[in-house]
DNA sequence: ATCAAATAGGTGAACGTTCACAACAAACGC
DNA sequence: GCGTTTGTTGTGAACGTTCACCTATTTGAT
């Protein structure tokens, strides 16, 4: 029953230091017009008693909660985590905020929402009112819902996006964006292969309804292109998962022309290409070079390590909590964006094409 | 400058139901003595205008705030993370104890904490009182950390421990305890193995330094010993890294008498068992059975996928998560303890020995 | 020297909710 | 019919912090 919260508050730093209330509150927040020695002597009594603001009781008179919220589909991450599947963005984003949060005295919350239509309104609207964050990022593949931006706009919650469309902001604030560079990821890639000495080189692509599938297309596309090679020829179509890389994979070793090399759009793909070369008596990296996308645990431990194009998730998120914190200092300037590059992690797969 | 929060509070709820403060704070609260028709006038009045409760300000008032903290290792984590090493533990934890949480109507908020003595008392203490949570949930390899414990008792938090160990409470509140049966785990893998026949069963064990490592070393020895079997020649020492395993599969593969088939304390050494074996010209499954723990998405793509054993490690937190909160409600009987049973998910890497 | 402005600090009210308690009505025991 | 319990509603204070406003004091320009 002993329900007394015996924690220090301000009153008592207040009494320690001998000062008001509102003193000990303009130390806190670092507020100007406090002479140095007393900025000094409250925080002093700060330190000693151990006092910490409290979050509830700061929100509760208007000003900032320091919380964040992450966004997420509830559905994908359930079936995504219950399939056990590489759930391994989750890792990736959320401490990727979390840090960068820890950083600004922020704290970022992992929200799961339900994004069929009758329950979005509730359920963001309950989270949204309950916690009243001073901002919420949102993860694709939803970093474009408008209802969730119409929601988001009604609470006066800044958000942002990550992965998101820029051209399709029809007047709507369009918030901070943040987007990884999957062309150019692609691009590398491609770039590498050539480097190595291909010349007929393949790609897996990923399901049209995400974009960033197309994109990654097109940057392989682009960098053939500029390379005075076929960039049509050898492109085959997967879903992401392993039997549609399979599938694809044997698909461009039985042509007649077969690549000597392949670039899969994901780490499972690529992995379905391994083996699926490996059945047709194909030595990797002798006789095929494969590169994958998306860099996740799986590929460091298959024979051989693999050569992929790693996603900076973590920066995305990092970057967002950022530059969202940053635009709520600076006030209403125009919402900045943010494109990040990404990375080519050479590993055991990849080798000059056999002499021919 | 339009700081105005335009939320929807208790008085307009109140106003448009023509009743008290009170009465409306009951019928949210669900509290007894309101009759019937008044709750759900006011509950229509709650819905009509879409009202959702502040946690800040029932935080404010003493009540629960509806959060649980989630403590985790900071630098452990980050290590892990940077190196994508299968942080796939901090999703399972993660999703599962939030989807728990979100069945009662708390929250989960994880948590980074910096273990260093110095860090951990101000960091910890000011994480408390800044959220000041209804429960906090301490992962291993810190759930014994008396440090941890002593802010938390200090800070009147309850406290769940996954992986703890019971016996050394000296006195102090035990809190509820949620451990994995990583000893059943490995008798089923031991069995398994038996039952196909094997007879000659190798092991390569985790670190010292992790109680689970030694458990599982018990189950195997446990189970061999039942058969009438050796549970003592095959057992080689590694440390949960890949090259550790690699060494350990390398060493027991080299004896006069190897094993017909291997367990490995964890997914990366069961991985290296599987390359050192191909290395030595030996086919999976048929010259040699291979058992992983952990089961991580890393086993599911490998050749054969790998039979292997699942960690409950999403129901540990979700579990945690319950009977935290029914502690809570049912007073203080003694805190409950739940002891979690692993299952064999049988995939590819196993089969009956050689005929020898 | 005088007045305006900037600086340093304090005071009461407000934020949205619950708690302790009071008030009143209805039901009950006798 | 009376006192007692039980059920239902309302009232004022409290939680810990910040905001708007106020009062001194100091600074600077004329």
């Amino acid at each position: 029953m002993a329900r007394r919260r015996l924690a220090v508050t301000i009153k008592h730093v207040a009494a320690d230091a001998g000062v008001s209330l509102q003193t000990v509150s303009r130390v806190i927040n670092n507020e100007p017009n406090v002479r140095p020695e007393m900025r000094e002597r409250v925080q002093a009594s700060i330190d000693r008693l151990g006092y910490v603001p409290s979050i509830a009781a700061q929100r509760m008179s208007g000003s900032k909660s320091y919380l964040i919220l992450a966004l997420n589909d509830r559905e994908r991450t359930i079936a995504d985590w219950r399939a056990r599947q590489g759930t391994d963005w989750v890792d990736q984003m959320l401490l990727g905020g979390m840090l960068e949060c820890a950083e600004h005295g922020y704290r970022l919350i992992f929200e799961l929402v339900d994004t069929h239509e009758d329950h979005l309104e509730r359920e963001l609207g309950a989270a949204l009112a309950a916690l009243q964050p001073d901002g919420a990022i949102l993860t694709p593949p939803h970093s474009d819902n408008q209802e969730i931006l119409r929601i988001l706009t009604r609470h006066h919650v800044p958000y942002a996006r990550i992965g998101a469309l820029g051209d399709e902001d029809g007047g709507s604030p369009a918030g901070v964006r943040v987007s990884m560079d999957d062309e150019g990821g692609a691009r590398l890639a491609t770039r590498h292969l050539i480097d190595l000495g291909h010349r007929r080189i393949g790609f897996i692509s990923g399901p049209a309804e995400y974009r960033l599938a197309g994109w990654r297309v097109d940057g392989w596309r682009a960098e053939m292109a500029a390379a005075g090679l076929d960039g049509h020829a050898w492109l085959e179509a997967g879903d992401f998962s392993y039997a549609s890389g399979a599938r694809a994979a044997r698909a461009l070793l039985a042509r007649a022309a077969p690549p000597s090399a392949i670039i899969a759009s994901n780490d499972q793909m690529a992995l379905a290409t391994i083996e699926a070369a490996r059945a047709a008596g194909l030595d990797i990296p002798r006789d095929l070079s494969v590169v994958s996308f998306d860099n996740t645990p799986l590929v460091r431990f298959t024979t051989p390590p693999l050569t992929a194009v790693d996603q900076p998730i973590a920066e995305t998120t990092a970057t967002a909590v950022r530059l969202l914190i940053e635009a709520q200092r600076e006030g209403a300037t125009p919402p900045p964006a943010a494109l990040l590059p990404m990375t080519l992690v050479t590993r055991g797969s990849t080798a000059p094409p056999p002499a021919a």
